[in-house]
DNA sequence: TCTCCCTACTCGTGTAGACAGGTAGACTGG
DNA sequence: CCAGTCTACCTGTCTACACGAGTAGGGAGA
């Protein structure tokens, strides 16, 4: 726990070296609280902008939370979401669940599904293009799990789609939007989902109460029926550490 | 471009955002040069201490990189390796190629494989308890490509099934690990793959060359025979911006 | 007893200045 | 002409200080 000031690296990554092994071997636990800055500047010697500038470290790795007029500490692991294949069942479709609701319910958590915009609109032309229709509708939401915003979502209808299963004019199903395509005789058979992470944009922070630059995972997914045309454009932004994404498949023949 | 110091945001995130736009509209493009600190420092009528702030969000959210003694810069944007279900297909394994090595040739990118570690040792508890055997052999990896490392791999092997086909004792076939345990007749017959995102540990960012808590993407894949045994485990960590994961798959039965 | 205010402590933001270390181009001496 | 040095400029690190704002608890006054 001792600082090297003559070391070749900077006193305030000593600094957040010696915090952070602190924090692994539980000298302080999940939920506990550290010493203040003023205590740290006087247990390392240095002044309180270099001891902020080793905390900064620790927080962008997700170690610590800093409260105003609290303190420092060190947050609880947040239950994660596993997202399986099996969350577009019918099965699960039948329970009147959307496809985020099945996994909560799996981890016994509270859910709720907030809609930020709903409107019908020129497609963006990465949308229009998979959908084959220039124009569509789209709802925004907000996801939250156990009170806390997990993900957004956005998803689009092709317009000729929408105005047959009437889903921009309110009309629901059991099950969400695939529950309401299916009701309509349009079968979902196959999926496609692409996976990227990114640091979060100033919007996504505030929306997501994380720090700005905190890592998101970003999903696309076409929903196709038989013929492989897209009945559904998925876009979502969820935040990284309260989310997994399991795929299980067989080797490709050839 | 104009800052408000009696705003109710804070100075620095106002300097991000100013410059953030400026990234995003074309002012500095890829490749282009931001002014200098001290530049900044006059255009805004702050201290090098609040301009080096704003600076930081931008870095950490990867749209600029500072290099000593040159200055700040907008980065070019980095290749994308889609990473697809067909990577694993007998066909790649025949072109006498790994399953990352398909993904990048597949972009015309040079890559190269650069063994870490490699061993035999007790296996960490997770992984003992997939592969079924308290033993096992690891190899360590780092896979660069384009001459830029962008991921770390550890592959477990059985220790049982390591002898049998000696893979630690350096056995080669086309296709890596996969072609060599079918050559062996362990034929792989089904994947799991289980995707997340977190911060770069500093570990992590050395090994990769990226800053300390940008994202990176963690892979942990099960290769399973006919009969569900997990034949390999296989995990890694993936530089967020140079990888995206790609999967179909049918729509669940019930 | 209850309410309000004051105080002490916390983290957040911003200023001013200093020195170190890396880069690149100009300049000097051979 | 060439090699080495010098200088100007850039980012990286650190000090010392000031004020703001949120939190929590104790004490004074009604």
């Amino acid at each position: 726990m001792r600082i090297d000031p003559g070391s070749d690296r900077p006193v305030y990554k000593q600094i957040a070296d010696a915090l952070r092994s602190k924090i692994r071997d539980g000298t302080y636990p999940p939920g506990s609280q550290l010493p203040s800055e003023p205590a740290l500047v006087e247990e390392f010697g240095v002044t309180r902008v270099t001891v902020r500038r080793g905390l900064a470290i620790l927080q962008q790795e997700g170690l610590i939370e800093a409260i105003r007029g609290k303190g420092v500490f060190v947050p609880k692991p947040t239950p994660v979401l596993a997202m399986r294949t099996s969350r577009f069942s019918r099965a699960a479709r039948r329970a009147g669940k959307g496809a985020l609701a099945a996994e909560a319910e799996a981890l016994g958590l509270s859910w709720r599904s907030e809609l930020l915009e709903e409107c019908t609109l020129e497609l963006p032309p990465e949308v229009a293009e998979v959908l084959g229709e220039p124009r569509g509708a789209v709802k925004r939401r907000r996801m939250w799990v156990a009170d806390v915003p997990t993900q957004l979502a956005d998803s689009y209808l092709p317009a000729s789609l929408d105005d047959e299963i009437g889903w921009s004019r309110g009309e629901q199903a059991p099950g969400g939007v695939y529950g309401l395509l299916e009701q309509h005789g349009h079968m979902i058979a196959r999926f496609r989902e692409e996976l990227a992470a990114r640091p979060a944009d100033p919007e996504e922070a505030v929306a997501l109460h994380i720090p700005q630059g905190s890592p998101v995972v970003t999903l696309v997914r076409y929903a196709m029926d038989q013929s492989g045309r897209v009945l559904e454009y998925f876009d979502s932004v969820a935040v990284a550490d309260k989310h997994r994404y399991v795929y299980e498949f067989d080797a490709p023949d050839d």
